[in-house]
DNA sequence: TACAAGCCTGTCCTTCAGTCCAATAGTTTT
DNA sequence: AAAACTATTGGACTGAAGGACAGGCTTGTA
């Protein structure tokens, strides 16, 4: 693993020489396009400002087309969520701190060495706190829902809250047109909504 | 740190003697009450079965009661999305395969013991997915879509993405019942949504 | 066995949603 | 100034949704 940092700061932070001794540093990507053997595994770490936004965009981008198989990291000087959004979305395998302590840097790279992602104790609380609302106690509030129902009225309102209309219903399921719309009467009943669509909001887990 | 396993097997998995040869196996969490110092920190292995739920409820429940500052970490035999959220919601700081190989065991003791959070590959990227998609995406495709319609067709959508009549959203805005249909028509054909069910998921990121 | 519950279907009827065609007036762009 | 876009409303019309009321068939349980 050569480890590659990306920083405006000539030098770079001496925590991360601490760190990673055989580390190089450098002030942009295209500086040193030769001297690094494409076949060793790259992690390059870049140093970010808070005005740098399209920078990262750029290097990122240019990154990936250069190297396929780098893993970047993003050391923010002022880390913030929507920034560590951002940079996750764009495919980066970690998100901290620059002044990160040594240890926080070594076990970064563990992870990531092992094929992990890193990110800070507040980003990760945040990030399972918005999954597990929605992928866990949002899922069993539609399941509380759809424990309601009986089996085929769960089928009808599931096909409803996507969207088809009682005749599309019908053809999937096999069944009449006015069967569909007795089992979604009584679904809105059970469930308390309103009409179909508020059916749909609810098992979209919007209400 | 001292770890302890919790496993209906009585001596364990051996791949947790290796990784950690001064740990304690144990079947139940009540049975080693007193020889615990309470002061040391603890990590609580729990050894998962598929049929052993409501158990792991419980004993999360017992372990947080009886020791504050435990971390807890299920290994389950049968890792699955829901089950992992579902611990994840509980407090959980980590979930993997009951027989992930020792240098996993390992590393995952490494993040916890500072404080972070493990979780195998798939589990994590889908964590990111939703969390990106949800915090930055999905958030941004919404303004995509209403960004193509004009400052009062998207009132109205915005209404009847939330389940409102044309009658409701006519008294909100002050305008006729006629022209909230005149402004979801054109909003039906600008976004391309084939009825306000449609237009109500579009909005809610439901497709 | 009888009763309850789930499932399926039917008819009649009302309301709501949505489209087509059309018109007026204000605003913005060219 | 002309052209294009936007907001607003109207009438007529079609179709889907959903409620009210009723009946038959099946399965499990008291």
């Amino acid at each position: 693993m050569q480890d590659i940092f990306i920083s405006p700061l000539s030098g770079g932070l001496t925590s991360w020489v601490d760190a990673f001794a055989k580390a190089k540093i450098a002030t942009t990507v295209n500086s040193k396009p030769t001297k690094i053997q494409k076949m060793t595994p790259l992690i390059f770490w870049l140093h970010m400002n808070e005005d740098r936004q399209q920078w990262l965009i750029n290097t990122i981008d240019l990154i990936k087309k250069k190297y396929i198989n780098a893993k970047i990291v993003v050391l923010a000087n002022a880390p913030n969520q929507a920034e560590a959004f951002h940079a996750m979305s764009l495919g980066v395998v970690a998100y901290a701190h620059a002044y990160s302590p040594v240890f926080v840097l070594t076990e970064m790279k563990t992870v990531i060495s092992h094929g992990g992602v890193w990110l800070g104790p507040d980003l990760l609380k945040r990030i399972i706190e918005v999954s597990t609302s929605l992928a866990g106690n949002q899922l069993e509030q539609v399941n509380q829902h759809l424990k309601l129902l009986t089996k085929r009225e769960k089928e009808v309102a599931i096909q409803a809250a996507k969207g088809l209309s009682n005749k599309e219903i019908a053809r999937i399921l096999k069944i009449t047109e006015r069967t569909v719309k007795a089992h979604l009467s009584s679904t809105f009943v059970r469930l308390g909504a309103k009409d179909r669509l508020h059916l749909a909001l609810m098992l979209n887990n919007k209400i």
